[in-house]
DNA sequence: CGTTCCATTGACGAAGCTCAAAAAAAGTGG
DNA sequence: CCACTTTTTTTGAGCTTCGTCAATGGAACG
């Protein structure tokens, strides 16, 4: 559905050529079962994937079996790429939908870093914006109610589902057990459950099993303390000096 | 005192030439007073920063004020690089302490990625290691209690602090005021005082001023319910097919 | 058609927050 | 170096949010 040069061609423009590598990628693909756990915390760093259908989860364990859900990613996105920098890797990738992802092996991330800087500009640009939605997230987490997360958490997810084409009329699939929200926000099911219930007695979203309408989005916005970072797009290229396109 | 490849050159091995490079960042420096702010959320993105000396706190506003310190500096970071990807700044960069940064302009980051491969790749492996740091400090806040979560803030930073040269002798400073620690952790300030108070009575560490002296940091360990993470310095490198030293 | 997972609800407890005030420390200008 | 102000730390009392435990009903799935 959507092309693997989505995120890379959202900072740096891409040429035909460099187009055809990406697409390159999704010559392998692997379907996976909803629950199914794509790679482990702790086993080996073969590469990373490119999620092409479906929602899978990244996650991370505490010793004591507690986990944390980082991110939940759609599709388009790149799965995988922190644990480039461990030995074993450091996030459960797991599917919480049945997907669809292209395995990238190590090598495959080498050479574009080595021989394309362009490809690897825009994968660097996109890594930052992970980078910023995880700062993001963290200040969810350490600074706001169970409600204001809950709330940022649906708005956040809202707008990403919109341009992966997931949300028509304020209503999208959040395909995510209470339990999973809870490991996500950092509550507990018990608790993720009276905050969904508070959310539509007042009116500004209806549940129906996993499918969620947004009634009120500003009134929503209104909930949340975020200030909403404002990506650059192309024009980080530029701002960088857009080595081949000026000089 | 570091050397600004130091962050570079833990994954991927430098030639001299690239080490040249990178030392000439250090050309410019600039020194800023203790709560300096160094670049405040919302300004342009000029460039990003490598710190030489002293401590520097990224921050993250919403917008009642709260707010949430993301990631404690020391000497040899990078400070600024998730703001390349926006068009305002979505980071504050406020000193610590006394501290010596040397800018680092757009046009220089460009020119490296599309010129120089290697020193590109140490960057983007750099990068995923911040995110997974990341990853792990959303995990502390989103399923630990406040004890655990200052214990295993303290024991990260230890090892930060000594790999700076900042630590000797299981003690080191520790320049936050606890309204700070707060922030960070996702705590008031008042519960950070009874939390370090419970922690120096029972008799793991002892605080002195903002000097801390962990005293038994097995016994710490054990308090922190953290997986490690492992990196993989040079062997990252050799994973992604070590391009140029191979072919 | 039973088994298992998931959502929901209630009663209770605990971790952490708020408010307030005082003591200690750190700057600051003379 | 001393008075003065400002910031930071410390402590107490009461309260709120969220967690724990436990039980029930409903939906999904083999």
């Amino acid at each position: 559905m959507l092309p693997p040069y989505h995120r890379l061609e959202e900072f740096v423009p891409l040429t035909p050529a460099e187009t055809r590598i990406a697409e390159g990628w999704t010559s392998s693909k692997r379907s996976v079962k909803r629950h199914h756990i794509i790679r482990r915390e702790g086993d080996q760093v073969a590469g990373v994937f490119f999620l092409l259908a479906g929602w899978v989860g990244s996650s991370v364990m505490l010793r004591d079996g507690r986990r944390q859900i980082v991110k939940v990613h759609l599709p388009g996105d790149m799965l995988g790429f922190p644990s480039l920098s461990l030995v074993h890797a450091g996030e459960t990738l797991e599917a919480l939908t049945d997907a669809v992802i292209c395995p990238i092996p190590n090598a495959a991330i080498g050479k574009l870093l080595m021989d394309n800087p362009r490809l690897a500009t825009g994968l660097f640009l996109s890594t930052q914006k992970e980078r910023v939605a995880l700062m993001q997230k963290l200040s969810w987490l350490g600074a706001t109610s169970a409600l204001e997360r809950m709330v940022a958490f649906l708005l956040d997810l809202y707008d990403r589902a919109k341009s992966s084409g997931l949300a028509k009329e304020n209503r999208f699939e959040v395909p995510l057990t209470q339990q999973q929200l809870g490991e996500l926000l950092g509550l507990t099911a018990v608790h993720v459950n009276r905050t969904l219930k508070r959310l539509d007695s007042s009116g500004l979203l209806e549940r129906r099993k996993a499918l969620v309408r947004l009634i009120d989005i500003e009134g929503l916005q209104k909930m949340t303390a975020n200030i909403p970072p404002c990506f650059a797009h192309h024009d980080a290229w530029v701002r960088l000096g857009s080595p081949s396109s000026d000089a």
